[in-house]
DNA sequence: GTCTATAATTCGATAGAC
DNA sequence: GTCTATCGAATTATAGAC
């Protein structure tokens, strides 16, 4: 058996727990099916995590800390324009272009992006703790697009803006098996809809 | 200790289990946790559904029954008149009229709707047995209030609608600690957003 | 139909050798 | 750091008495 070091068995770990986490869910996943599918030692998880859910947390962390840092940076760019287009874009592409850049297996990534928000405890308990703080970001960002507009308007907008990206990540194999007559569409595609739609929405 | 009949025994087995799926998940309930707060005993839920994913399958169906045949039915009537605000009423609706009747509990119900359509397997799997039809009349009744529209354009829309209510029932309760500090909305007020906001978002 | 008792797995976590 | 071995608890499902 070829050796592999520490900072490789974490990664491969990660990797695993993320597609397991993806597809069954947190108390649908157990720890021994991850260590057969990554070939490594059940004690190493304990060793490298602690437990069950500090390894879930990890996972969340790896993917959550930079989508967030590149949400708020773009928004920073574009925070003067008052653009709502410009806006939206920043929310919607950094989660996009991490799971594209991510290549096959961007599309596990997308599944456990959507799940998280999704699922029950301990899973949803994390989001606030993570995007909290971008979502009032986002909210301010909506006031300068938006001056007339109520405090409460603009919060339900963000839930809406959340509700679409996250169930297109969540169900978007599914609408592909569903939808297969119809030509393909690209990730982009489906970005511009919901961009498209969001904007309209939100000038009623 | 008090005899019950057995319609009585199997409604209160599908009302706990119905609130222990939507809080806990699928794979996160236990029928020990279901026949403890139920006050029934382990055998009867083997008796009365067979085993755990056909007790989750008799909670789905109990609601997702007459929900899609109310649907359907104000579909019919609202058809001809090729207007898109009465069919997104007559989406939206009678799930969250089917909620209201509940009183209390109907809380719970809310977060099991949503929660089928997010979990994983088996959960998932049910969705489209109880929805597909359901899905292909809205797109057709989209078609007829839009007739220049692209098959894929109506079913996006269909998927942002379904997304805006999935998204709501599922978090209403951290939507309203989140935002606790604004004036208090029914949820008829949330209703009449997402149809507004889908109604402009499908004007684009 | 309802109950007790238990079979048969599976799980998360850990102790301890190397 | 990595491994084997195992503990203790929890799970679903079922057999069989009443």
């Amino acid at each position: 058996m070829k050796t592999r070091s520490p900072e490789e068995t974490k990664r491969q770990i990660l990797d695993v727990a993320e597609r397991h986490f993806a597809i069954h869910g947190f108390a649908g996943t157990s720890l021994r099916g991850i260590i057969k599918d990554a070939k490594v030692n059940i004690a190493a998880i304990a060793y490298h995590f602690g437990n069950k859910e500090e390894l879930f947390n990890a996972v969340v962390e790896r993917f959550a800390v930079p989508v967030v840092s590149e949400q708020l940076r773009q928004l920073d760019v574009v925070m003067h324009e008052g653009d709502l287009r410009s806006v939206l874009q920043s929310f919607y592409f950094p989660p996009l272009k991490l799971i594209k850049s991510k290549g096959r297996s961007g599309q596990t990534l997308a599944l456990f992006l959507g799940r998280v928000q999704t699922e029950p405890e301990p899973a949803f308990s994390l989001v606030d703790k993570h995007f909290a703080h971008c979502r009032n970001r986002f909210i301010d960002a909506f006031l300068r697009c938006k001056p007339t507009a109520t405090q409460e308007e603009l919060q339900w907008y963000f839930e809406f803006m959340l509700s679409l990206i996250v169930s297109f990540l969540t169900r978007q194999a599914e609408i592909r098996k569903r939808y297969s007559e119809s030509k393909d569409w690209t990730p982009e595609d489906a970005a511009e809809r919901m961009i498209n739609f969001c904007l309209t929405g939100m000038q009623a």
